[in-house]
DNA sequence: TATGAATGAGGGTTCATTCAT
DNA sequence: TATGAATGAACCCTCATTCAT
């Protein structure tokens, strides 16, 4: 049945978001969802292949929620604000993962930085998601630009990198930095942004 | 003699930064130097307790760096094109542990959040240095706001928390990025920030 | 098949009546009966669970000997006869086990003593095995007494504590007095003791 | 100086006492007394012969004491109580070595069959000392017999062992026999043994 | 489709021992 | 007389992997 080889996977990715890699052995996946270690051989031709399948649905998936997240009709502003509420993504991605990051951002850095050092394909796809991020970004700008709501002279996709290495960046110093509020951050930043830019 | 001590530490770090912890084999250090893995121990209690000070001493020395960094009496102007200019930053770490992180962030990163992960106290450590920047860049910021050339509506603490943190965005996105370029994106950055900044 | 776990346990068993616990490594256990050492965590999850199961099994065997040796209707002479009598011990030991203890008892104590210090739960067991057997011995004592066959002035439960005390002593001592002979010591404790006893 | 090896001959002891002969690493040792695992070579060719002689100074004081216990002029009943006031022993010997047993005989017991099995030589030592208790007393008894005391039909040897094989059993049964007294027993011993030899 | 026995390579760790100083 | 660096062998243990069933 299908059931058995997703289990196998949401097992793996599970453990995989709390200890590292070499730290997840098969048996622990087996004994977590009540098989044995051999019968995940029927699956997966080795712990890499496990692992790399593993990885690449998770950032699929991310993959398919950070493109919705910018599609539709937004104004500046409601752009801005989306992309600067942090806790959306890792939100919406327990939703379809079924995988508790527990609001840590850490974890789900790790996985990306380990799944990128083990698994070179993996670093692609990665790569993919945040061009097609800054891409779908940069288009969402320029047709607001050609509205009259930008100022002319913004360079649409310099500003779309930019704002997303801000978004980024504050979520991994916010790790390190308990006594700054999210929200307040968020809105300062919605703000500063739109002094800036709109026309 | 104390360079045994020394070797082992440097060629720790070295493999930390090209293989993942648990890959890193103490065999594997020992060899690389032509000891003893036995020797090892002479030195260190455990791979744990070697790792942990291994990570400490890059830290320690990545603190002092960041922290000349933001001594002097700089204009706002090249405050802002020092925080920008992000090769610097490597640049100087390597001179200072003989470490090539070969212009690769990522390697860098995973240090990190593996550090974290893995050890509590370097944690602490981490915060304190990015604590650490965020308090210099404040009170650099404040001094400006004082002598006039930061506005007046301007929240230090805030917006030292918003350039490290672009900052440190920045550095994370590029290597996802390879169409843009890093000293454009510093420049622009530097522009930006001054016009929203500066009286 | 269950024939390796067994086999596992024998030899384990064997090795640790001729070298001591931390002499017997898993490394000989294994090439001893011709698997790999990996093999024996199939089966035991460390070194200790192992020994102890090992000790467990071999006291659980002694306990059954000595339990079946107190049952039924002796008269006085007999018990006694049947109490001293040391080598009949070794020889059902070595039936049941198959462990030759080649008459000697220093190395069957030194397997009681290590498993004392070892592991507390062999202490309760052996603990165990000496309070049934000064039980079954003061009610055999005590059953004899109401007949007429003992003496009325008799603490049935001291006796039987001195009585099984007295035997140990004996086995003990003997190993570091060659020149007196076991069966000699056997009837002539069984007299005397009958002397004083028997009413 | 003398102190150096004393000091490393009673720690060995001492750690001898409380773990077994492989636990017992020289760098404890030196650690223990504040001197190099090194040093120790200096007064001991290896780890064996350290112990060995270790052994020996403790089965040596061990001898010493028993004979002197069984030298003088005493009755027969000074005699068979000072053979059962077992903690005599262990309080002796502690006062002569050192090393505190903590009235646990299990640890002494260890000693002696741990010695036994790794030093053919102990093994001589020690049937020696039993062998000179047994002959001490056989005299002493015999003595007494010629004054009348003993009645002319016990053979003198065999009582020796009898009484010696007792007092060992006592005290190694009362280990795992919590619910009888110590002192009681030895009463007991006393008045029985006194009974069926007295004249 | 899955089990379970078994392998074999490697990992971290301990420790007696050596030797230059 | 003692240190301290270093070795090397052995040890327990883990784990991905294989394969007969």
């Amino acid at each position: 049945m299908k059931e058995t080889k997703e289990k196998i996977l949401l097992k793996a990715l599970q453990f995989l978001v709390e200890n590292d890699y070499e730290r997840v052995s098969l048996n622990s996946i087996a004994d977590g969802i009540g098989i044995t270690k051999g019968g995940i051989y029927h699956y997966f031709g080795s712990k890499e292949e496990l692992f790399q399948e593993c990885l690449r649905t998770v950032f699929s998936k991310m993959q398919n929620i950070t493109m919705n997240s910018l599609k539709g009709d937004y104004s500046l502003e409601e752009l801005l604000r989306g992309l600067f509420s942090f806790e959306t993504y890792l939100n919406e991605f327990e939703k379809n993962t079924g995988i508790d990051f527990a609001g840590n951002y850490l974890n789900f850095s790790y996985l990306m930085f380990m799944g990128i050092k083990k698994f070179p394909a993996i670093k692609e796809l990665i790569t993919e998601i945040y061009r097609g991020m800054q891409k779908d970004l940069e288009n969402l700008i320029s047709h607001l630009q050609t509205e009259g709501d930008v100022r002319k002279e913004i360079d649409c996709r310099q500003l779309a990198f930019e704002l997303v290495a801000m978004a980024e960046g504050v979520m991994l110093i916010s790790e390190f930095t308990s006594d700054i509020d999210f929200t307040t951050i968020g809105e300062s930043l919605v703000q500063s942004t739109l002094k800036r830019v709109q026309a």
